[in-house]
DNA sequence: AACCGTTTAAAACAATCGTTTGAAATGCTG
DNA sequence: CAGCATTTCAAACGATTGTTTTAAACGGTT
């Protein structure tokens, strides 16, 4: 009963209206030391790299340089934190792209930089390279918030993916098709960055640098999608592998 | 110095030449009841549910009904355990299938079974269910046995999923460009086995239940496979997609 | 039965976790 | 400066972790 923090926790997550520089008064100093926001920037690259349950919260602490109660004091628990730290994230993410469509271009060309950005972010860590990372723990290891991440992030950008591959398809692909060639690309992507150390171990050292750097794995999976959505290559194949996977008259 | 365990903990991964019934005396009653088999047995499937970490030796002993001072005794430490799991897990792998080439059939069914394989061991947890989803986690958040689980298990797998693609490509493609056409594959299969809580929230459960069915998927993946290591498509499509990338400022 | 190495069992160990406490420091208003 | 709410801090709390301890129970041989 003696303390009030500012903003209790367990409250669903809500629009966080306030505790972040809202693009105005962009001359925003390195000086200026708020323990709130140290610990929130801190946090993210933490979160990203360890997981949620492998960070501790005196590790968080430690790295913003504040006490361990100021995570108890600002956002109630260590979820409150983290949360937090997810809001950080779609709101610049809404500021940097306010509407994904930018439109008017060739739809091939639209792709292929969907798939690089989205490769060389999940690659590097760089500023973005860390929110990219936290996402991807997100669906390895789902938190309480994952529904959440799912619906306000992931979800625009799939279908934004989706629209541009309507397009390439010239509406000869069905809807469920186009939404299974989305999940392969994503699906690709994703496993080039969670699964880089098993390919550093299947893949030569010298074909490893030259052949599975960002660029080369984007051309590859732009090319694979064009090709699969060709006119025409889906539909011809299915039943030859249905056949397969159902073995009319032999095996049983 | 006054206990002496059968086999103590910290040596490297090596032949385990005792501690499996290795197939003589196949009798073996459902009522012998030694400690250690129970706990091995015990332990796959909660180490492949919950991940290395996040299971303690107590839910260990009490899933197995023993001691929680039997996993210290029998198996040095929990990651020796771990390691005797990993190793249970190849043994039957070679048992089952001592060589990996069920060879002399059309290359196209050949891949569309290692595809169906693959996801259908990922997707259920019926026996060998959590040997996969074990790998998995290896994967996603590499333990110290990472390395020998990729060069005993994953390589002699991946070798042949490449030779297959070898013979449907017609020597047509290079040797890295097979690669990359299996890494599509593995990452495509591994991405609907992991992330399939995120495509239950973004696919309508009709389609969910009609169209992303395990049948559908190896179909889809397996179609785009083939459409895109037709002769030509990879290499029409590159360099149109090079030209893509360079000539943008890519972000800065 | 007596011996002895092997195995099991309950309890305790030291370390670390997230969280809380209560007082000291700080900032602001009057 | 006084007064008061806000914020920070070192310390400790209770719970849980992997591991170890110590003694009792077991199993076979002489």
């Amino acid at each position: 009963m003696t303390k009030s923090p500012p903003k209790t926790a367990s409250t669903t997550l809500e629009q966080d209206s306030s505790g972040f520089p809202s693009t105005d008064e962009d001359h925003a100093r390195p000086r200026r030391n708020p323990t709130r926001d140290r610990l929130l920037a801190a946090a993210g690259p933490i979160f990203a790299q360890s997981g949620f349950d492998h960070v501790t919260v005196r590790e968080l602490a430690s790295q913003a340089e504040v006490n361990v109660a100021a995570v108890g004091y600002h956002f109630g628990d260590k979820l409150g934190l983290y949360r937090a730290v997810i809001e950080s994230i779609r709101s610049r993410k809404d500021r940097r792209f306010p509407t994904p469509d930018n439109a008017e271009q060739d739809p091939r060309k639209r792709l292929t930089q969907i798939v690089s950005n989205l490769l060389s972010r999940m690659a590097s860590s760089d500023e973005t390279g860390w929110e990219t990372q936290l996402l991807l723990r997100e669906i390895q290891r789902p938190t309480p918030v994952f529904e959440h991440i799912v619906r306000v992030i992931f979800r625009p950008q799939f279908e934004h993916l989706i629209e541009t591959l309507r397009e390439l398809s010239q509406s000869e692909l069905q809807a469920h098709q186009l939404e299974q060639v989305a999940l392969s690309i994503v699906g690709q992507c994703t496993y080039h960055a969670t699964g880089s150390g098993m390919i550093s171990i299947l893949i030569s050292p010298e074909n490893l640098e030259t052949k599975f750097n960002t660029n080369s794995i984007v051309v590859h999976i732009v090319a694979t999608t064009l090709a699969s959505i060709q006119s025409g290559t889906i539909q011809d194949y299915e039943p030859v592998i249905t056949d397969f996977l159902e073995p009319t008259t032999e095996n049983r």
